[in-house]
Order: C-alpha cells, then sequence, then structure tokens
RNA sequence: GCCCCUGUCGUCUAGCCCGGCCUAGGACAUCGCCCUUUCAAGGCGGCAACACGGGUUCGAAUCCCGUCGGGGGCGCCA
C-alpha cells in the first residue's frame, strides 16, 4: 500500500459543549476504522460557529476523547503535515477557494436580506414545496457585485447548483442514495460576515486533508449532496460516504438529558468504565460476528465491521450499559478496582486522603467484595454502608419482619446469651455458636442465618456472612473518619434495641 | 407540508444483498429452577419478534408494490 492509497478519516466537532454519546459513537466507529485499517484518524475542530464555539469545550472534547481510550494522528493539540486543525485558523484557505470559484462562474454574490429569504422559505412551506433558493442574485455580474460591496453591502457567496438531474452516491452503510437536484438551490458557501459555511468548509478541509472516508452521523445525508457539488465544481475527487444511524432515547426522541446521563464527561464521573462505554457504544447499530460480546478495544478494532453496521436508529440502553460495565469491572485486577473506587469513597467521607497499609489493604478486600452487582463506582459507597453504618432504628420493614419470627426471636436471644461473656469474635466463633443454636433449637438454614444477619447489619441482605464478619472484624480495628462497629458492639446494639 | 432514510422478541441485534438449511439464532431485561444453610453473583431453563396489506414464486423475514409507524433534513447552525 503506497502513501496515497492510506486511509484517512476524520472526526470533526464543534466545540460548542460538552461530548455526547451520539458524537462519541462516531468517533468511535472512524477510529476503530482507521486503527483496523492501518490508517490515520484526524480530529479536526470546526469551531466557525462564532457565537457558541468555546475553548474550554475544546479541552474537554480532547479530554473527553482521550479518556475513552482514543488517540489521533493529527488534530489540533498534536499538529501533522495538514494543519492546521481548527476551522477558524483555516480561514484564508476558504477565501482562497472561493475566489477561484467566483472567478469560475462557479459561485456569485448573493444580496438577498434575511427577511427576503425567510419569507421566501415560510410561502415555500404553506404551498408544500421544499424550499429552495430562487436565484435571484445569480446573474449579477462579479464586477457589479464587488461595486456593491465596496458602497458597503453586505453579500454572501453562494454555490451555483445545476437546475436539474440527479445526484447519487454509494453510502458504506446506507447503500445508494440519491437526490433531485430541483430540490436543491444554491447553498451559501461564505456568509456575509466572512465566516465558512459549514457544508463548504468541511468540503475543503475534508479534500486538503486527504480525507479518504467520511463516517457520520445520518443527519448529514442530505448535506452530502450540497458537497458532492462542491467537490465537483472544485474539481476534486469524492470521498467515500457512511452515515450511521441516529442513537435515540428510550421514548424514541432524540437522546437527551431527560433521559439520563448523556455526556462522556457524565458516565466517567458515574464511574463508568472507558473500555465498558465503547464497547457499548460500538454495540449501537454494530454487532460482533459472533461469541463474546464483552469486548475490550483491541477487540473492537480487530472485528469492527463497516459493513455491518445497521441502517436504523438504535435506542441507548442504561441496562446493558451497565451490564457491560459489571463485565468490564471483573475483569480488572483488585488494585486497580481499589484506585477506581478510590475517589467515590473518598468523596462520601467514607475514608480519609491518606491510607495507612493497612487500610489500603483492607479496602482492596472489602471493594472487592462489595463491587459484584455493582452497576457503576458510583453506586460503591452505598454498598460500603454496610460495613461503615449500622443502625437498627433505621432498618426497613423487610429487616424488622425477619427479626420479629417467633423462631427468629429464639434464635437471636440464644445468641445474644452465648456472645455475652466473649472478648473476641471471629467467624469461627459465629460457626460454633450458631451449631450449637442449631442443635439447641432444632431451628437451620434460612429460619437461623436471616435473623442473624439481620442483627449483624440491620440489614435484610448484603454479603455472605463468611466474608462479612472477617471483613468488619478486621475494619473495626482501623481508624476511618467513620468508625466501623464490631461484631460485639453491633450485638449489644441490636440486643438493647430488641429488648431481649 | 416536501425530500431522504428506516421498520425482526420490551431493548441491541443475527439472518435479508445470493429466496428453501428459520419449528427465526444470540445478548440485555424479565420469569422460573439449581447452587449458596439468607441476598447477590454464577449455572440451567422458560416467555417473547419477521409492522400491515397485496403481489411474484412450488416455496418469502428474505424479491416487487402500496399502507401505516419511526427518524433525519428542509438556515448567512454545525
Amino acid at each position: 500500500m503506497n502513501a496515497e492509497d492510506k486511509i484517512r478519516v476524520r472526526f470533526a466537532p464543534s466545540p460548542t459543549g460538552y461530548i455526547h454519546v451520539g458524537n462519541a459513537r462516531t468517533a468511535l466507529f472512524n477510529w476503530l476504522f482507521s486503527r483496523q485499517k492501518g490508517g490515520v484518524f484526524v480530529l479536526r475542530v470546526e469551531d466557525t460557529d462564532i457565537e457558541r464555539s468555546r475553548e474550554e469545550y475544546e479541552r474537554n472534547l480532547i479530554q473527553d476523547l482521550r479518556w475513552l481510550g482514543l488517540d489521533w494522528d493529527e488534530g489540533p493539540d498534536v499538529g501533522g503535515n495538514f494543519g492546521p486543525y481548527r476551522q477558524s485558523e483555516r480561514l484564508e484557505l476558504y477565501h482562497k477557494y472561493a475566489s477561484q470559484l467566483l472567478e469560475e462562474g462557479k459561485a456569485y454574490y448573493c444580496f438577498c436580506t434575511a427577511e427576503e429569504l425567510e419569507s421566501q422559505r415560510q410561502a415555500a412551506l404553506t404551498e408544500g414545496r421544499m424550499p429552495v433558493y430562487s436565484g435571484k442574485c445569480r446573474n449579477i455580474s462579479l464586477d457589479e457585485a464587488r461595486r456593491r460591496l465596496d458602497t458597503g453591502q453586505e453579500g454572501a457567496i453562494r454555490l451555483k447548483v445545476p437546475d436539474e438531474g440527479l445526484v447519487r452516491f454509494e453510502d458504506l452503510v446506507r447503500g445508494p442514495v440519491e437526490f433531485d437536484l430541483k430540490l436543491i438551490g444554491d447553498p451559501i458557501i461564505v456568509r456575509s460576515n466572512g465566516m465558512p459555511a459549514y457544508n463548504y468548509a468541511v468540503v475543503i478541509d475534508d479534500a486538503l486533508m486527504n480525507i479518504t472516508h467520511v463516517i457520520r452521523g445520518e443527519d448529514h445525508v442530505s448535506n452530502t449532496p450540497r458537497q458532492i457539488l462542491l467537490y465537483r465544481a472544485l474539481g476534486w475527487k469524492l470521498p467515500v460516504f457512511a452515515h450511521l444511524s441516529m442513537v435515540m432515547g428510550k421514548d424514541n426522541t432524540r437522546l437527551s438529558k431527560r433521559h439520563g446521563a448523556t455526556s462522556v464527561d457524565q458516565f466517567r464521573r458515574d464511574g463508568i468504565l472507558a473500555e465498558a462505554l465503547c464497547n457499548y457504544l460500538s454495540f449501537l447499530g454494530w454487532s460482533p460476528p459472533e461469541g463474546n460480546e464483552v469486548l475490550r478495544l483491541e477487540e473492537l478494532v480487530r472485528l469492527f465491521d463497516l459493513g455491518r453496521v445497521s441502517r436504523s436508529a438504535a435506542i441507548f440502553d442504561y441496562e446493558k450499559l451497565h451490564w457491560l460495565n459489571r463485565q468490564h469491572i471483573k475483569l480488572l485486577g483488585p488494585e486497580k478496582k481499589l484506585e477506581l473506587a478510590l475517589p467515590y469513597l473518598q468523596e462520601a467521607g467514607l475514608v480519609d486522603k491518606e491510607l495507612s497499609p493497612a487500610q489500603q489493604d483492607w479496602l482492596k478486600k472489602a471493594v472487592e467484595a462489595l463491587i459484584e452487582g455493582v452497576d457503576k463506582f458510583s453506586g460503591l459507597p452505598q454498598k460500603f454502608s454496610l460495613l461503615f453504618e449500622f443502625e437498627p432504628e433505621k432498618m426497613d420493614e423487610e429487616a424488622r419482619q425477619i427479626i420479629q419470627a417467633d423462631s427468629a426471636r429464639k434464635v437471636l436471644t440464644a445468641f445474644i446469651q452465648k456472645t455475652k461473656e466473649l472478648k473476641e469474635f471471629n467467624y469461627e466463633i459465629f460457626a460454633t455458636i450458631t451449631g450449637a443454636i442449631k442443635k439447641e433449637t432444632g431451628i437451620k438454614g434460612r429460619d437461623l442465618f436471616h435473623p442473624l444477619r439481620v442483627a449483624l447489619t440491620a440489614r435484610a441482605s448484603g454479603l455472605e456472612l463468611d466474608k462479612f464478619i472477617p471483613l468488619v472484624e478486621e475494619g473495626a480495628r482501623l481508624a476511618f473518619p467513620r468508625k466501623i462497629k464490631s461484631c460485639l458492639e453491633r450485638i449489644r446494639e441490636i440486643s438493647s434495641f430488641l429488648q431481649l
């Protein structure tokens, strides 16, 4: 493969807010495609909308993309041979090709006012036609246009579009697509304020950056014919297009905040693993040919196939994301789990910033035990309350009922009796005592253990007791901001609470 | 309204291009059972779909037409 055949793709977001999962999915697909084909992935920032673009958003964007595990070969932060990679820094380029089109008579100045255009559009809409620019300024000569410009009149530049014919292109995911030119008016390529319009800037940039495959959202399909016309007017080679379907919320409307978290940043803060998010995002419109669905980035790179991408919109399913997150968490080692869990535990005030080796060691075990079944790391402090909290008064209804049964009272009376004189406690002692109670009372299984669980945790469910007891005993000897009560302390409290 | 795209279990999808192998497969969710002397996890099993109507054909989820539903677009936004 020589350099000219090299696949080049790009992700071109506008820095107008936090990066959304829909865009993240587009970025991911571009990245997967480029990495699999040994191509080049370009990051380009489309900041021509001065009103909405903010520099800090560009930083967030880069941060989010990097967190996801994506990297780029060229971009505003890493440079490259086809820069600059910010549209706001490419203005001369846009002007150069606009003048060329003007000179060649392929574009012209338009002096129609916004109001004028708006009323024409409304008229078309009410008559049931597609709003198409009338072409009113088409015949104004360049010389005259320049004279008007000199007098201070403002003008935009439009591309001349043939009145009839068909624009056809082969979309890598959607197959052949065609548009009737009658329904496409002369698009503005440079606004009267001198800024390039989106449809124009992308073409200039994609072409000049040698982009071979344009992979983007479905919302761009109807822009594609205009862009193709521009490529033709400039005599440039067309890239291959691939339009990805949209990502929807549960009610089949565009995914928005009201459906839950939607920005990459938010998922990160919630404690969703980047690999899990990528794994899930890749399943929005694509599926691996066979087998395991829990896939790491390298595996996605290996398996990804644009030809297998679905044409219909996909609904974002938080349940499946959470399932994948749990699967990816399981793949992590204890050290890594602790590292990721710590910020959440610190924020919840459960642990200090500085930890003794003994605390670290204990926390590692605790995280390992409690992380099971947790959807995301932000749910961990809640799980930790099993260890850090013991408040019989706050027991829920289920726990109360368990403890109130006749057999439960018997079990607990005996248990409290047998632990009264104890100075220390551990799982072996617990097992011996429960064995004795079983013998004396004949109570066993669920009836025996469930009340004891409630007595020790003030909850109806939680860790297995053979894991719970050693963990609490060890934890109780450590100095945490909130002290962990030992089993014996718990037994004493529950005893007085139940007046047994 | 007009243009473009799209329509398989509740959800993501396989199959569709190249009709028969589809009594439509997998995953999430859900339900049940097993395991664990509780819960969860795990294992096993169940429920559950070719939008509808016409063709074409010996035979259609697969091809054609129409209807209906969903999405996107129709900016001097990107």
